[in-house]
DNA sequence: CACTCTCACAACCATATGGTTGTATGTTAG
DNA sequence: CTAACATACAACCATATGGTTGTGAGAGTG
């Protein structure tokens, strides 16, 4: 799958410090596998409503999740594109990694030549 | 590529957080695209040489980059594999994404079936 | 209406983070 | 040996972060 990357610097700050986080990680990980309210997430946690209701508005503000009012529930729904893209920009990191270690072998390849000829 | 995930709790947060500094990432990139000392990578910087130093500290901590002794200088070079495991971890969070959007069209396409049968 | 649930938000606190300066140590060039 | 360079590391400071409690406001229920 091609994703384009249009990402700010902000942005890509907010993404990779939301997923810095285990409880965030695992929030994340909940609403992928099912969405859920606020208060549902919550429960899971050895903390405050309070403190979960902050983890849920980094990743809100990082475009991971979105949330939906539904009667006095909000709902926590994953928001697939901004995985994909924070994806794609480490693919951009690794290919540029790769290309560069192409290049190294083919410098080391060519010096066995001349040590070798 | 196939990239196991055997990283604990920890060590992704290390990873994600030595990603989530504008600075951090741009070290990142240069000693990508060639390795090199930390006052040459400090040069790029309107900072003081010793909190570029503690950037690649924590890239060094996250293992997204190794420092070697040569002579007097200490060269920074990328560990790729680390990106890969990065990038590893979020394909499962976007697969569960995926797998999870699959399971709701479906389940949607059998209500169509229902309410148009 | 009164009550409970769910959420929003502010105030507060301890610790982590990202920067600074200053000092010390090892390495290379004269 | 001396000077300059590259690095290491400690102390310090301001702000951000991750948690707490408390208060208040909508939304559903008896």
């Amino acid at each position: 799958m091609v994703v384009r990357v249009d990402l700010s610097e902000e942005d890509v700050d907010r993404i990779f410090k939301a997923l810095a986080d285990r409880t965030r990680r695992d929030i994340l990980e909940r609403a992928i596998h099912r969405e859920q309210s606020v208060s549902a997430l919550a429960h899971h946690y050895d903390m405050s409503f309070a403190a979960v209701q902050k983890h849920v508005a980094v990743l809100e503000r990082a475009a991971l999740v979105t949330k939906e009012r539904r009667g006095r529930e909000q709902i926590v729904r994953t928001n697939g594109p901004t995985i994909a893209r924070a994806i794609a920009l480490l693919d951009q990191y690794e290919q540029l990694w790769v290309d560069r270690a192409v290049q190294i072998d083919a410098v080391l390849a060519r010096s066995d030549e001349e040590g070798g000829g």
